[in-house]
DNA sequence: TTTACGTGTGGCACGCAGTGCCATAGCCTG
DNA sequence: CAGGCTATGGCACTGCGTGCCACACGTAAA
C-alpha cells in the first residue's frame, strides 16, 4: 500500500473514486481493478501477479478485490457473466414459432458482440488465456455455461422428440464449437478480419448439419415441388439426409 | 496443472486394490491415497476434506500427496491421463482409408470403456463431480483434452477441405457431446443400463449429422411408404419437422 | 564390509488465494 | 443530531501447492 501515514481514510492520489456513483452508475474501482490487473498481467505475466500487487496499483485495499471478483480468474473475464444473462434473456423471449436452431445460432452471435464491442481487449484475453493453463480451463467453464444454456433452451422446444435432449446436447455443441472456431480465428487475426461475416458462415454450416434453415433460404422459384419417399420405419437421419439431397441439387 | 504423472505402472484407477499394499503393485502408495480420498470424499465431501485428513488416513507423509497427484482435483480422476494416451495413440494408428467421423466415434468409446471398467468408482465419481463446481470445471478440462485429440486428428484428415478446420472443431463437438449424453445417461442410471448401446445410438445420431455411414442401420420393417410433399424454397426445418411428424403417429 | 550414489519419502517453511470478522468513513433518512 | 445502511479497509486465519533439506533404504563399486 501506498499509504505512508497513519492518516485512516483516502489520501492516494485519486480521491474522485467513491464520491460519484454509488447507485445506477458503474461502480468505477472495479474498472481500476480490470485497468490495473491487465496492465501487470501483460506486462510480468498472470503467474507472477498476486492480488497484493493488482490491489497496491488500483490505490485500493485487498478485499474489496474480492468483492467485485470472487477469484484472480474472473478479473479476465469481467463481462461475461452479464452476456450470459443477456443470453438467457434472449432465448426466453424467443417466439414460440422461432425455429430453435437458428434462435440458438443468434444468441452465440451475442457472445460474438460482446467480443467485438472491445477488440483490442479481446486480443489481449486471448493472448492471456491462450498461455496460461488456469485461464484456459476457467474459459472452459465459462463457455460450458453458454453451452448449457443453449442446450436447455433446446431441451425446451425438442423435448418432445424420443432422442430429445439428445439433440439438444449435440447441437448446442456443435453451435458453439462452430462460433468458438471462427471467433479464435478472427482473435488470431488481431481482430482485423470480418468476425460477423466469419461467425455467419462457420454457423450455416453447423446449421446445415442439423436440419435448420440455414441462411434466408432465399424463396424464389416457387410452384416446384419435391417428392420424398421412404420406408416407414427407416432411419430417421436417412430420411433427413435425403430430404436435404433433394432441397440441395438446384 | 497438467498432470504429468510420471508414475510409470499399470494401475487403472481401481479402489479396490488396497490388498495389494505389500509389495506386489508398483506404487501401493497411489492406491492408498484415491481410497482414503474418495472414502473421505464420500462421508464427509470433497471440500471438506484437506490434504492433510487424505494423508493422515492413508499413513504417508504430506509430500508424498502432491508427488503421485499434482492437485487435490487429480486425485477424482486417476486414469484419464492413461485413457488420453491410449486414445491418441488409437487415432495415431488408424488406417488412411478409415472414414475419420466413423474413427472419431471409436475413439470416444475408449473412454466409455474405461468408464464401464470400474462402475460403481464412476457412479461415485460422478455424484461427486455433478456436486462440486470445483471438481465439474477440473472435468471440463479433461474433456477439454479430449475434444482436442479428436479434433486434431479431424484436421488431419480434413484438412484439405475448404472448412477443414471448421468441420473438425464441430465433428468433434458434436460427438463428444453425443458421447457424454449417453454416458452420463448410463451414469444417473447408477450403471444399470446398457451403455454401450446408449451411446452406439448417440454416436449413431452425431454421425448422422455429418455425412457419415453411421452404423448397420438396422433394417426393419419394410414396405410402409410415407409420402412427403413440399414447396421448393419452403422452410427446411418445417420440412423436416413434417417428416418427423409423419414417422412419429405410428 | 565399507563407501558412494540414486531413489523414494517425510518434515518444515514459505507464498499466495480466498474467507470471516470487525472497525471505520461516508451517505441517506428520521 | 441520532440512527441505520453501505462501501471500504485491515487484519487473521485456513488450505493448497512448492522448494528445500534430511533421512532411510537398496544397489553397485571399491
Amino acid at each position: 500500500m501506498s499509504s505512508s501515514s497513519a492518516a485512516p481514510g483516502r489520501e492516494d492520489g485519486n480521491g474522485a473514486a467513491a464520491a460519484a456513483d454509488a447507485a445506477g452508475g458503474r461502480p468505477p474501482m472495479r474498472e481500476a481493478l480490470v485497468a490495473a490487473a491487465f496492465r501487470l498481467f501483460l506486462e510480468r505475466g498472470y503467474e507472477q501477479t498476486t492480488i497484493d500487487d493488482i490491489v497496491a496499483l488500483a490505490g485500493v485495499g485487498r478485499r474489496s478485490f474480492f468483492r467485485y471478483f470472487p477469484s484472480k480468474e474472473d478479473v479476465v473475464f469481467p463481462d461475461h457473466e452479464r452476456c450470459l444473462a443477456d443470453m438467457t434473456a434472449f432465448l426466453a423471449a424467443s417466439p414460440e414459432d422461432a425455429d430453435p436452431v437458428a434462435r440458438v445460432c443468434d444468441a452465440a452471435r451475442l457472445v460474438l458482440r460482446m467480443y467485438a464491442e472491445n477488440p483490442d481487449f479481446s486480443v489481449q484475453r486471448y493472448r492471456l488465456t491462450k498461455k496460461v493453463p488456469g485461464l484456459r480451463a476457467y474459459e472452459l467453464s465459462v463457455v460450458w455455461r453458454y453451452e448449457r444454456a443453449l442446450a436447455e433452451y433446446l431441451r425446451g422446444r425438442l423435448g418432445g422428440r424420443p432422442d430429445g435432449t439428445l439433440e439438444a446436447d449435440v447441437i448446442a455443441a456443435a453451435v458453439v464449437a462452430a462460433h468458438n472456431n471462427a471467433l479464435r480465428s478472427w482473435l488470431r487475426s488481431h481482430g482485423r478480419k470480418d468476425a460477423g461475416a466469419a461467425v455467419d458462415h462457420a454457423l450455416r454450416y453447423a446449421q446445415s448439419a442439423f436440419g435448420g434453415a440455414p441462411a434466408p433460404p432465399s424463396a424464389d422459384e416457387q410452384g416446384d415441388v419435391v417428392v420424398v419417399v421412404a420406408r416407414r420405419g427407416a432411419p430417421l437421419w436417412q430420411v433427413v439426409r435425403e430430404v436435404e439431397a433433394a432441397f440441395a441439387d438446384d
